[in-house]
DNA sequence: CTGTTAGCGCATTCAG
DNA sequence: CTGAATGCGCTAACAG
């Protein structure tokens, strides 16, 4: 008992298929009222509803934008998850999720599966990586994207270009100043922190982590501060508490020393390793920021209710993935017109918010 | 520029269509050896992608499964989320995403769009609204259900019933025990806390906080107690704080009478609004478990760093989903061979998790 | 084992 | 303004 058919409609209305089509849908062409009637009535009494496979197929376009994230359940993908959402929505289009674990081999099959769907326009989101071991799954990453920009495809990607893509119809990016803001963080903190700074980075190679690493150095650099030391571990949770444990021996090795223990300032490169820096340092018995401050990066919504509040850079995560959504939709040819109404992507900015968790001990 | 057809890959390699059909998908019947090879040069000289939309057409099923939430940066949505992802991608399907913001007008309407993909299955997660406002959303979103049933789709809904579904064809409810769990909850709280308890729930009519209530009270009869009074608000964060802020004053006001303050134990419904209720007693001077206790329900786990750590009672949130997009999967149908194999779709049970929330004042 | 034929449901030319 | 034909890309019956 499958559903029922446009030419079912169109029979039950005594018309011709390709009149119940023109009005079922929105058609250039607008019948006569009357019939016009007749086929939307004949369409619910039947319970009609389109498909949109056999539509995608006939016009080329399925009306579907496709998401890529590491982890949905991360708060910063599901921050911008739910921009792209409401892009989505705006455009009547339906999204697509892929998730892929962060690996450059299984974005590409998320690509090639969103190709095969049809799907109009890709948006990216995740920290690209430049890793070794990612090398070959980068260049099958970009070959996979070309071909799908060539094939008319758009692709927007969040923060860096995917390595290695040539494309340059179709191919946006979304630039997020994480280089700078995270320079702007570390002037800031430098400006009421008279000791070490030390950073928790994820692994070398993941670009935005680098970024902001990099970022935080010049900015420590920029005011005659020396280079902070930089830990690395996995880009999440646990990756922050595991280097929090370590940097917590150190401190209270460095407390029991005779010399009076130099303050720490650590930088976590996203909030979510920040927060498990933390917790790793409170397990341990030391205080925040009595024993150590601490920043993070992002500014993630469910975080900010922590004690003590997070410093971080707060970053417009719902507008990032509202733009990337917007700069695949068809642009409106512009031929001369409105040349002030472009929707513009909009550029990504971000802004250093300072709380207590960086308070300098008393 | 259009992607490249299986008819092209056939001339290309001389073979008929649907030769080449039978070897670039896992037809039962085998080409031989050296022709399947010519097709798969072919294929991946010219980047063959399958146009899934046709094949969806032509063997009229998507390898869609659609997934309804009422906000998909919720982190308890998203929880859920990466459980139906993950068990879309071990059955090879990819998700479709719609966000409802929680009304059931809306849910209909994407039910409407997936049903018009010709999703295989839908997952609907989020509360059931009982409200009268929403009587007339509920009884179209039932209607759109069950004629997405009849036409062979499979439908799993997380928490109750759709209210006045009828189909039952292909419709699974999996069932979360909130009531018995709010009652345990309720228990062993009581085991330990001599002071009254509040409860902290949304909208009247939304049904799993109306469980969650429920159940709370009837584990407060049943050791004893009087029943709690019970706050309404917003099912969120902010509804939380303005709870909070009311409970806070209350407190103030009680603390500075005549009498001995008798302590209190807020309940809120899950662990976002316990969030949003705790930061309001805190932004009102007060300290927890110190000036009064909190729990909350879910135990999601971005918040799990929070300090005091909150008592809650911990959902498997990801089998959940798993757990109903399983449940929308195409059964094996089941002649009589393995009977054990039946990957069920499990029972649901969560626990009760007392953490620093609630200890009881020194 | 391969090739041919016929739709899947719809949009869109073209005629009328 | 309406109806009849054609094709989107692919799969699944048939026939060879």
């Amino acid at each position: 008992m499958a559903a029922s058919t446009l030419t079912e409609v169109a029979r039950l209305a005594g018309v011709s298929p390709a009149t119940a089509s023109r009005v079922l849908n929105g058609s250039a062409r607008k019948p006569g009222k009357d019939i016009a009637d007749r086929v939307r009535q004949a369409a619910d009494s039947l319970g009609y509803v389109p498909n949109a496979q056999a539509q995608g197929l006939a016009k080329s376009s399925s009306g579907l934008i496709g998401l890529i994230v590491h982890d949905i359940a991360d708060p910063y993908f599901a921050a911008i998850a739910r921009g792209v959402q409401e892009a989505a929505r705006e455009q009547r289009r339906m999204v697509l999720l892929a998730t892929t674990g962060g690996g450059p081999a299984e974005e590409k099959e998320a690509v090639a599966a969103f190709a095969a769907r049809r799907a109009d326009s890709i948006v990216i989101a995740g920290s690209r990586s430049c890793r070794d071991e990612d090398q070959d799954g980068n260049a099958e990453l970009a070959a996979e994207l070309d071909r799908y920009c060539r094939n008319g495809g758009r692709v927007a990607v969040v923060g860096h270009p995917v390595v290695g893509a040539t494309a340059s119809e179709g191919y946006h990016v979304v630039e997020v100043p994480n280089q700078e803001l995270a320079g702007r963080l570390a002037t800031e903190l430098a400006a009421g922190w008279d000791g070490d700074f030390v950073i928790v980075g994820g692994p070398e190679g993941l670009l935005t982590s680098d970024d902001r690493v990099r970022g935080f150095q010049d900015g420590l650099e920029r005011v005659g501060r020396r280079p902070a030391e930089v830990l690395r571990s996995a880009f999440n949770r646990s990756g922050g508490y595991e280097a929090g444990l370590q940097l917590a021996a150190r401190i209270k090795a460095a407390r029991s020393g005779e010399t009076a223990a130099p303050q720490l300032c650590i930088f976590a490169v996203n909030d979510v390793m920040a927060i498990g820096a933390a917790a790793a340092l409170r397990s341990e018995g030391l205080r925040i920021p009595r024993d150590a401050a601490i920043a993070g990066f992002d500014d993630i919504e469910t975080l900010r209710d922590f004690r003590p509040a997070l410093s971080t850079v707060r970053l417009p995560l719902e507008d990032i993935g509202r733009f990337a959504t917007r700069a695949t939709g068809r642009q409106p040819d512009t031929g001369n017109g409105e040349e002030g109404e472009s929707a513009s992507p909009g550029v990504i900015t971000g802004e250093v918010t300072l709380r207590r968790s960086t308070e300098a001990a008393a």
